[in-house]
DNA sequence: GTTATAGTTGACCAGTCAGTCAAGAATCTA
DNA sequence: TAGATTCTTGACTGACTGGTCAACTATAAC
């Protein structure tokens, strides 16, 4: 073989993911991840100098999937509320995945990972906080979106309640993995966020009801 | 000596906590525990059986400052929005204090912890989730009394309300811990909280007036 | 002063950790 | 076919892991 004809370092990477994801850095070993990913250790150093280096591309792929996914769901083409509800369902809907999958709630990968190792390896840190401001620049586009049409007042600071939605969500996931538990994302996550918004229910649901008018209509 | 004559049981707690809180759980060895407390490994073995126990003695401790201050800063005798002004500060303060002793920012203790073994060791998650309860109904009391005065709507589900409260203070403290950067929480916190709680800023405002003139009356 | 109890000490254990390495196998190019 | 490159293998290392233990000391009650 003289170039990427393999997948090991793939296998590597999706079985990490996994493990990292459910149990934690720390208490997931090279050994483990080998095993479970049917590759040898000295195969392992082959393609990553370190296992903090694994931790990185595990990250890399997780964003690039969640880039995928947002790209989709943020799209400008979409009202800005849709955006928000499509968001949160496919948070449950993914959460409920892998649940089903590694037998536990996980929550959100980069914040499990950075808050157990932040203090500790600066460069995850830091593509964990260039993570999040990816995120959050979804946000804000949607929120300026929503104050174009007049859904949510001008006076709005765009950036700083994004990083509120962030954080808000965030938290859930953090609690809905401690707990074990999915129905409050499953059952309010959306009215949470749109709450948070601060968009007006009733609006909605008038404008709605005018879309649906407009669809009939035509 | 016979019976609890020596502070080593509580220089063990004290410095675990420190040192899980900073790093983490699984980044935290029996012996640095031990070194940085200046305890001999069979001592830490004589007061607690694994440890697992000790890291429960930790949030144990963590939680009866909490309850001591808590139980201050939401005393029914304040003005119920000034309960979570308080508690945005205490928030703040706290961790500029830690981050100070420690040299980084720590985050929620529980939270951080939970998040690292909540799927490995149910007996620490059913604690956290006990500790989420416990602090969630200084939340909903709170709520309640805000409903009574008539500040937020009658419809508020306070429950539910609460759990988007601590939810909200997990993830910026989450977010704060991995940027290692306070400047969200001191500048954005309170007013943050208050947009979530759903209370109508200008009205909040004409009502401390109102306070005010009271006292300036009296 | 004897004895029971509580706490201390440091050597010790088997297992695991992340990481190394030299030798070999598989594939491409020349 | 020869050589270069990529990948694989498994044995190996030294440091560290959580935890054990028997001997020891300090104290208080009798």
């Amino acid at each position: 073989m003289t170039r990427g004809q393999t997948n090991t370092k793939d296998r590597l990477i999706k079985t990490a993911k996994e493990l990292i994801w459910r149990d934690s850095y720390n208490a997931t070993s090279v050994d483990e991840i080998c095993v479970a990913a049917d590759v040898k250790k000295g195969s392992f150093y082959h393609f990553f100098p370190s296992k903090a280096h694994l931790a990185l591309a595990t990250m890399d792929s997780c964003m690039q999937e969640t880039i995928e996914n947002y790209d989709d769901i943020f799209s400008r083409t979409r009202p800005p509320l849709e955006r928000f509800t499509l968001m949160a369902r496919h948070v449950y809907k993914k959460q409920q995945e892998i649940s089903a999958e590694l037998g536990h709630v996980c929550g959100c990968p980069y914040a499990t990972l950075g808050s157990e190792i932040a203090s500790e390896d600066e460069e995850i840190a830091e593509k964990i906080s260039d993570i999040c401001a990816k995120k959050t620049a979804y946000y804000e586009t949607a929120l300026q979106d929503l104050i174009s049409e007049g859904l949510i007042p001008e006076s709005t600071d765009v950036k700083i309640k994004s990083e509120e939605i962030f954080a808000f969500l965030v938290g859930q996931l953090l609690m809905a993995r401690i707990k074990n538990d999915l129905s409050f994302i499953e059952h309010h996550l959306k009215d949470s966020v749109f709450s948070l918004i601060g968009v007006d229910q009733e609006v909605v649901a008038s404008g709605q009801n005018q879309n649906r008018k407009k669809k009939k209509a035509a």
